[in-house]
DNA sequence: CGCGGGTTTGATGATGCTCAAGCCCGGTGG
DNA sequence: CCACCGGGCTTGAGCATCATCAAACCCGCG
């Protein structure tokens, strides 16, 4: 289960993992496990984890007073599950997120996380990495949310992230996207046409 | 000129920064001026600097090939003008990136920003806190753009960058919010009206 | 067989875009 | 001092895109 864990820090990192640290990693993660719909953080709550995903998915949104659910992300293996925001500010989270397959994760505290941020340079060097990753990641959603119109941006989606659209059915796509599920349906009917 | 950035990145840190390192950042950093209208980054150019801008206002753009600008990040005073995917990635842009008003900015490479990274605690604690805070600020703007109207996203910026409303003209925040000039009029004679 | 979750289709309407024209105001030059 | 110009803002008419509401359909599963 750890495995999965320490092939990905692996993954982003020159620094070597030694046997004493992956130790010390394995004692500050802990197994846990998602029904469907089950809730990893609740609007209102402050998000204290980070949620390693092994296997599974799950999606982060709001909920307008409507009742409408509008997704902002989408986590699948190998992802991180959690409201930075929250996280880093201590502030009341306005989101949900929850597990939208049934999913194993490997909870880890803010505060065991930057201990052994701290105290691993390997782990170190794979957070700035992410951190930029999360950043580069944003700025294009960003732009693409400016410049492209609703059909665009479904296929922008489709080079960036296939994985998304052959695992979440469409009306998630399509929320995640800002639009509604009936739009790409659409959308969708005029390309499969020919 | 210096001091600026100097107070600026104490202002971000807990870590004190010494002389010696202060004589360091100076040797690396290099004042620039720009233009209204001036050119940092063209479309194409793989971005290599980062600017601080100690006085004036910058703006990132793309045109499409209807010559329309979308402009997606605003700069003032304290703060980043730079590709970041570019940078990191070594990539050509897909942005411009040019002076609105006069600017006085603090030019650094890619390479020596990394070295004084490396060499001075202070500047690393800054790093992480920055990312962590373009990583917080991309977010609220996606979300933004998939829950609210055109209307909602102004009053949102409204509240979340009163600054960047008083001081860049109508079109560019229109066009910085993802909806057209002429609209953006439109919302706002609805509410002066009372 | 019936149910739940998901997708599709159609009719109608709101929102925001396009194109066109006019206005306002500060700056420049005759 | 006035005329003109450019940049920015406003207003109107018509249109495209996307949302809403409603209904039907599809399919896997108990």
């Amino acid at each position: 289960m750890y495995d999965a864990l320490i092939r990905y820090f692996r993954s982003y990192t020159s620094n070597a993992l030694l046997g004493d640290e992956i130790d010390l990693i394995q004692r500050f993660f802990s197994l846990t496990k998602f029904k469907k719909r089950e809730f990893f953080l609740q609007e209102g709550e402050v998000c204290t984890y980070s949620a390693f995903i092994v296997k599974g998915a799950m999606r982060q949104y709001t909920v307008s007073e409507k009742g409408e659910e509008h997704i902002i992300k989408l986590f699948i293996e190998n992802w991180w599950a959690s409201d930075y925001e929250s996280v880093l500010k201590k502030t009341p989270s306005i989101y949900f997120i929850d597990a939208w397959e049934e999913t194993d994760a490997l909870l880890v505290a803010k505060t065991d996380l930057m201990y052994l941020i701290n105290r691993i340079p390997a782990l170190l060097e794979w957070i700035r990495k992410l951190d930029n990753n999360f950043v580069i990641d944003a700025d294009r959603r960003i732009s693409a949310s400016i410049r492209l119109s609703a059909e665009e941006r479904y296929f922008d989606l489709e080079k960036t992230h296939p994985e998304f659209i052959q695992r979440f059915p469409q009306h998630i796509i399509a929320s995640y996207l800002g639009i509604n599920r009936e739009t790409l349906s659409r959308i969708r009917s005029r390309y499969v046409k020919r």
